[in-house]
DNA sequence: GGTCCACTGGAATCGCGGGCCG
DNA sequence: CGGCCCGCGATTCCAGTGGACC
């Protein structure tokens, strides 16, 4: 039933971004510096999770880009170290690669050697940024401007210390969730490339926008997750049971693509709560030591410090893959979704 | 109130893998 | 080639937290 499946993925960018036409004018106006080859402007972008923040700048700037010569990087922040941001725009502005093991030194003098003209730096997900350090180096750099992405914009300025607030000159807007009409156009358009024509109704399309309030990216994994459904029941066009069924389909779709991007260790542990059904830390840790020498047995990795699980168990919730509550000795950890399994990890017995 | 203690998470440090340079 | 230096994940150490129990 779908006949384009990249028209799904969380990458795909469509051709014109339906409903978005202020923000797409603030950023167009923020950037004008550079059509004459001056500094754009900065940018903060800021709303909840899956609203269509990245795919507006992605399409704004690929839309800039198409007559203007201004070079580009996008950063995704989470996780990412100083170093490791310098590092990720170098890799996207053209010219060589700098390897692993160059001094964060070094990187900061090849960036201020490499911007000459122009350059648009994306710091998308600038919430998972530990300090503001990344920011400082990229300032220094004439020519370059940035558009952060974030969720909480009070929380990420009252970060800026006084030379910052200075430097930047920040074009404020937030992106708000879909009005249903609105999210039901964007499905449509999604439908009519990558689904049959007449295999989903616009009622039914106005029922997944609602349900999902108004959030894009769960809206797209729905519309999909539906289709798919209706395939594998052999339905000729999707029914109102398929788009019942998809939107569990669609959250566990996420955590499941979640949980395989991460290493072993995170794995194991996750699957160590899900079959406990939910555990304590002390037990948690009890269970990890009984099974660990048995598990590693053969993988060329050996089982992890106390400390270092810990670590782990804050990603795993990151990711939203587990709960914490409670604090101390009564913090337990709960799998969100029992039936999301570890593909590595299949009949771990306890 | 006071003490106990399982657990958390920050900071310092270690060591491995891999590029660089004489 | 061998020594050097880097980043980064892992480890070690430990102060802080707050419910349990007296």
């Amino acid at each position: 039933m779908i006949a384009d499946p990249a028209v799904f993925d969380d990458e795909h960018l469509p051709r014109r971004l339906l409903h978005r036409e202020a923000a797409v004018d603030h950023l167009s106006r923020a950037w004008e510096p550079a059509l004459g080859g001056d500094r754009a402007h900065d940018v903060l972008i800021h709303g909840p999770p899956g609203v269509g923040k990245t795919a507006l700048t992605r399409h704004s700037l690929k839309k800039l880009t198409g007559h203007v010569d201004v070079q580009t990087a996008h950063v995704r922040c989470l996780g990412k170290t100083t170093a490791g941001v310098v590092r990720s725009v170098l890799h996207d502005l053209p010219g060589s690669d700098p390897s692993v093991n160059v001094p964060r030194e070094d990187l900061c003098i090849q960036l201020q050697e490499r911007v000459t003209s122009p350059v648009i730096v994306v710091l998308d997900e600038a919430d998972g940024l530990p300090s503001t350090d990344a920011l400082d180096r990229l300032v220094d750099v004439e020519n370059l401007s940035v558009v952060v992405i974030c969720h909480n914009p009070d929380e990420w300025l009252s970060r800026l210390d006084g030379r910052l607030r200075r430097r930047l000159s920040f074009t404020e807007f937030g992106l708000d969730r879909y009005h249903v009409d609105e999210l039901a156009d964007i499905l449509e358009a999604r439908a009519r490339r990558g689904l049959p024509s007449g295999v989903i109704t616009r009622e039914q399309l106005e029922a997944i926008a609602d349900k999902v309030a108004g959030v894009a990216r769960k809206g797209i994994q729905a519309l999909r997750q539906a289709a798919l459904l209706a395939e594998e029941r052999d339905h000729s066009e999707i029914e109102s049971d398929d788009v019942a069924d998809a939107f569990e389909r669609a959250k566990r779709y996420i955590l499941e693509q979640n949980l395989k991007s991460l290493p072993f260790h995170h794995q194991l542990l996750y699957e160590l709560i899900r079959v406990g059904g939910g555990l304590q830390a002390g037990e948690l840790h009890e269970r990890y030591e009984a099974v660990a020498d048995d598990v590693y047995r053969g993988r060329g990795q050996t089982p992890v410090s106390e400390r270092s699980r810990r670590l782990k168990l804050s990603k795993l919730e990151e990711y939203e893959l587990i709960k914490v509550e409670g604090v101390n000795r009564h913090r337990t950890y709960t799998a969100s979704d029992q039936e999301v399994e570890s593909p590595i990890l299949v009949n771990l017995t306890v």
